[in-house]
RNA sequence: GGCGACAUGGCCAAGUGGUAAGGCAGAAGCCUGCAAAGCUUUUAUCCCCCAGUUCGAAUCUGGGUGUCGCCUCCA
């Protein structure tokens, strides 16, 4: 398998550090507010990953971490009069549920910053008796002149990076470039050799990275955007801290777009994942990321949404069959495409072109297909589960239909042999009015040679 | 100013030296009481522009033009 490094800016070919194991860390959310389609498509990225090194038959670790000590939550906790751990753990739970929602897998490891905050405080001890790190009035900084290879993954020279920093109000550094590691904050700190205060964002990951990861990673992934800082600086710390290397293979997805910006919360240019699921199912989100490559921009648009949605559907209506746990699917050159094409810095248009290939094959009756495309399609995240009524939703539709038809119906088999009678007697007028009937509460009969069956809209 | 990415049909997109995958949309037809789904056929002499290397380039080199991103919280 081939991965593109981003601190060589090249294509490698990907090696764990232990035979069939991987350990793989991707940057969390700040859990304030909700997340919206940019987070989406960095977690269906590496959820895609995390599918796809499990299906190689790798053992993986993957650890995505969740920041809840942070500015921004401590503003909305006063701004709602709240504490910043409810602020937090609603967010998280939404947070949750979006993910749940686009069908990511839970990650094995889930930690929390305010529950990693003892790793992070020895970490920054270590840093400063190895004179990388400084205590300053309450602050701890890291002396970023002291480490030679900082500006290595951004690809920027030392000089270009010093002319931009600066240093803020109340800051007490020995120099611009250095950046916060522990931040000086009597209200809503905690305890520390330093006095009471919270934690740098950047020595978050690197702390929880070691603590339920080690030392050297296999993978740390996350948005281009977390290159510059925070991935450099999370580099020096470990580097300088742990004494070796800290990331083997340096990860990131490109953004998404909206009228050509890239979509954030900072530009108030973004959807949320909660809105867009209201117009369109985890499947369609998921192919319109798979269709570019991960490094690339995506423009997000409705018409793209749309074309997404279209060209979804027809794999999920493809003609299914029982699936043959039998077969070997190692064997089938569709497979050796597919793996081609994901083992290929994970080129998942190529493999989505495999998708459709099979379920034209599925369609025409190749008995192999279907199960291929179900194991292969299940890789890349997307379900061929069907949207399902609950007893009672059921029931209230039929209660409307009923009343709409004029007659009392109390399953929907009652309904398709009360249409099927009808249509026997080629008494369209009924039958019509029935598929309309459904039609109004979300649901669409299929006749087809072997009888109708029912389902729901989308 | 520094660093980097991208430019392929109406739209999205793969392809990194050997003659343009796939999807969406469109068109024609089959099937169907209607509908949905499906099936068949069809849509780029050409890959931003110019020059060069080569028997041969969308693919390599040089120079343009355009768009975007990072350099500050940010997926």
């Amino acid at each position: 398998m081939r991965l593109y490094n981003s601190y060589n800016k090249r294509v490698e070919e990907f090696v764990p550090m232990e035979e069939n194991k991987v350990k793989m860390y991707v940057c969390g959310p700040t859990v304030y507010d909700n997340a919206h389609l940019g987070h989406a498509r960095c977690y269906i990225t590496w959820d895609v990953l995390y599918r796809y090194l499990k299906f190689k038959g790798y053992d993986v670790t993957y650890c995505r971490n969740v920041t809840d000590v942070d500015d921004k939550i401590l503003k909305k906790s006063e701004k709602e009069g709240k504490t910043p751990e409810e602020v937090s753990k609603f967010w998280y739970n939404k947070f949750s549920e979006s993910m749940k929602a686009l069908n990511n897998l839970s990650p094995d490891i889930e930690p929390f910053a305010t529950k990693t905050l003892g790793e992070m405080i020895s970490m920054n001890k270590d840093l400063i008796e190895k004179g990388y790190a400084y205590e300053s009035n309450g602050d701890v900084y890291f002396r970023v002149k002291k480490f030679a290879k900082y500006g290595s993954l951004s690809g920027q020279p030392i000089d270009q990076l010093e002319s931009g920093a600066r240093i803020e109000v109340g800051e007490q550094k020995e120099d611009p470039l250095d950046f916060a590691l522990w931040k000086k904050d009597e209200k809503f700190g905690y305890k520390s050799p330093w006095g009471v205060g919270r934690p740098g964002w950047h020595i978050e990951c690197s702390a929880m990275s070691r603590k339920y990861l080690g030392k050297t990673i296999d993978i740390h992934a996350g948005g281009a955007d977390l290159i510059f800082p925070h991935h450099e600086n999370e580099i020096a710390q470990s580097e300088c801290a742990n004494g070796c290397k800290f990331v083997n293979y340096w990860l990131h997805n490109g953004f998404v777009t909206i009228n050509k910006e890239k979509m954030s919360k900072s530009l108030g240019n973004f959807l949320t994942i909660d809105d867009l699921l209201k117009n369109y199912d985890s499947n369609t989100i998921r192919f319109f990321i798979l269709t570019n490559h991960y490094r690339m921009p995506v423009e997000f648009s409705d018409e793209a949404l749309q074309a997404a949605s279209n060209g979804i559907k027809r794999v999920m209506n493809v003609k299914r069959t029982p699936i043959n746990d039998s077969i070997d699917i190692t064997e089938f050159a569709e497979y050796k495409e597919f793996v081609e094409a994901m083992d290929d810095d994970l080129n998942t248009s190529r493999a989505l072109a495999v998708l459709f290939d099979l379920t034209n094959k599925a369609n025409k009756g190749i008995d192999y297909a279907y199960t291929l495309l179900y194991k292969l399609a299940s890789t890349l995240g997307f379900t061929f589960e069907k949207a399902k009524l609950t007893e009672e939703e059921l029931g209230v539709k039929l209660e409307t239909i009923s009343n709409e038809l004029g007659e009392k119906f109390s399953s929907m088999e009652e309904i398709i042999e009360r249409r099927r009678e009808a249509r026997t007697q080629k008494n369209w007028e009924v039958a019509d009015k029935i598929r309309i009937a459904l039609d109004k509460e979300g649901i669409i009969l299929k006749d087809s040679k072997e009888g109708t069956i029912w389902e729901l809209k989308g």
